[in-house]
DNA sequence: CATGAATGAGAGTTCATTCAT
DNA sequence: AATGAATGAACTCTCATTCAT
């Protein structure tokens, strides 16, 4: 009846992609106007279907948002942990790739509105707030803090304040991604990763002092 | 606690108050809600008048909004410039008074909202974007560029592409700042400046690194 | 539980009863929820079918609805006149067998609901009240007042005014079945017709006072 | 500007009263179309006010109806009770102004949409239904019940199923009061009430039978 | 025949804004 | 200056109806 490639019917086709459509639509337009501001009607639009559409897959507007916010988790955790394991003889290079594969994989997605919506709505929705902390949050901790102690124990890295190194290696990272979502038209120049990323990891790595042998790793 | 001559009735020594509770009631509520959220009544009720009383003061949501934002800013640059003539001397401790300063006028303070409220609401009002990031962002870091500056002068700071370099410094107190307000109920334990702050100067003046003369700060 | 020779398929044995299936199940939720709150997607479900499938047998919802009132009207209008023609020697026993006859065949039934439908939905389908009043309504009172003026010809039945006459008779028995569609949750003593009928059938007749001479009100 | 009769402002007056226009509105509407059927648009308009003023009396659609079913009821139980103080002596007298009563106040008036609400709706609502069984339904039938059981004590009426008959006796004004108000337009005949008490009364208190000896039935 | 995904008009509800007092 | 009743546009959500399969 139809191209075996194309499989299926066009409508049954994108029937079973419809769900994740949505929500990918919904997302474009959470990270941009915020939870409140998006209409139900933008978002069905935007996905090319009618508004009524949206109430066969989600039963609110709240439980659309609770599915932007799940989806894509998994894949993003699953390849953090692989890498530790790949890496985990070479601390510094695993926390190079834990920071950097972030950066890859959300940072530089799509997926990096979820950080800027949960930081605009997490009081809005505080059973969602906790969930994003103990699944994404915590977990995401856990892999740098893993890095670190490797690192340490190894003698490699300094003795540090484990639990606050993590958040202060973190926080330029997250910064940069919430940053570039919502000022990249009025400060395209503070946006720029190629320059950013670099002087980041130069900087975590080897801080700000001139003293011997800072800056040249190996 | 006033004026003994000018303080005749109460709502006369209030009038000239009012606008000013009313931001910050307004602030209190938009950064818990964020500005679409958040109900006039309920800004009202808060600063204790009625509904209408509110445009009196303010031709609109959105000007009320612009007035919570706009607030509060020209003290905190006056102090960060004060503090700039006052410590040019000293790069390093110039650097880390900027840094602590922003902390404790605004990372600390109710203030710590605005960053939020900025992230969250930038694209919603992009000329408020565009004024703040002109007010603030450029002149806040400005100040931080310049002692980076100093100091890369004078042979104490390393060469570090000094634009992307202030991003990376301020990250970790705003992401700090942007945490505390969104997830302190169920993240409490990352939100403690005092565990914070101390990694976050050791980290970006030495680096993660260990090599010699690394951690003895001067 | 089926004709051994025409049960071919389930499918094709269901098919011809499928208007009749569909409309009970409506009849069940119009009655319980009322037309409007009523929705196809229930009724659907009820008969087992897709919703789509009611657009088969039914025009639309209101369609549906005056389907569901049309429905086994036939039937009780024939047994009623059966009834006259069977008894119309003996007046009194005309007029109990038609009254408890009504009560077996729709009171105590299913079809008490109907009653309590067209109650609720007369002004809302002015045609299908019209319809429900010339074949429902004037039919059954005719037989009634057929008993009555049958009685009082031959002096069995006291010179009451017949039109006004039916219309009480018939009132505590069409009360008795609304209501038990309505309040028997709630008013389940109310609701025992081997209470009430007894009754009412006693009170019909004989009247509430203890005298000889009844008839002459003060 | 305004008759000092009339004083306050038109606003204000009408401020006071407003509830109740807003519900006698309602309870026209619930009344002609049912609960689901009635929009509040039109209450609103028929009440003469926007739709959003509705909201500074009532919570919510729901809301409405509750107090629409509700308004009204203590005056009605009132004078029944004080008729109940009053002819207590005379049982038969006390039975005929309850029921003429009943007629007078409610189903004469528009009060008597209400049993007509109650029935198609209760299923609706059950919790109301719980309430308007006991705060009306019950204590109207125990104001009747009085009367019954005094007339028999006195040996004035026959020894009848008290709780029964009084279900019987108030069924043909109810049923009246209900039909009026579904069927007045396509059944105009029968709604004639001063044809139709006068013969309820005859029936009640004599009932159809021509003889002495009344009340043994065979 | 039967399905159920899709539609879109329409309902209840909210809330920024106005204005008579 | 201050109020708060009133407004109505805009939102979320529902559901009768359609139609490709």
């Amino acid at each position: 009846m139809s191209d075996p490639v194309r499989a299926r019917s066009n409508g049954r086709r994108r029937k079973e992609a419809r769900p994740s459509e949505l929500a990918e639509a919904a997302l474009g337009l959470f990270v941009e106007k915020g939870y409140a501001a998006t209409r139900l009607d933008e978002v069905a639009a935007r996905a090319g279907v009618s508004k009524g559409t949206l109430y066969l897959y989600f039963d609110s507007k709240e439980s659309l948002f609770k599915a932007v916010i799940t989806m894509g988790i998994d894949p993003v955790m699953a390849r953090g942990e692989s890498m530790f394991e790949e890496l985990r003889d070479d601390p510094v290079a695993l926390l190079r790739a834990l920071l950097a594969g972030w950066w890859e994989l959300v940072g530089a997605t799509e997926l990096a509105g979820i950080p800027k919506l949960m930081i605009a709505e997490a009081r809005n929705f505080p059973e969602l707030a906790r969930f994003y902390h103990e699944e994404v949050i915590s977990r995401g901790r856990a892999l740098v803090a893993g890095a670190l102690e490797l690192g340490i124990e190894r003698g490699l890295i300094r003795r540090v304040d484990v639990p606050s190194a993590v958040q202060v290696l973190m926080a330029p990272l997250l910064m940069l991604s919430v940053w570039r979502t919502s000022f990249a038209v009025c400060d395209a120049d503070a946006c720029r990763p190629e320059k950013y990323l670099p002087t980041y990891f130069d900087l975590i790595l080897n801080g700000l002092l001139v003293r011997p042998g800072a800056g040249e790793l190996p």
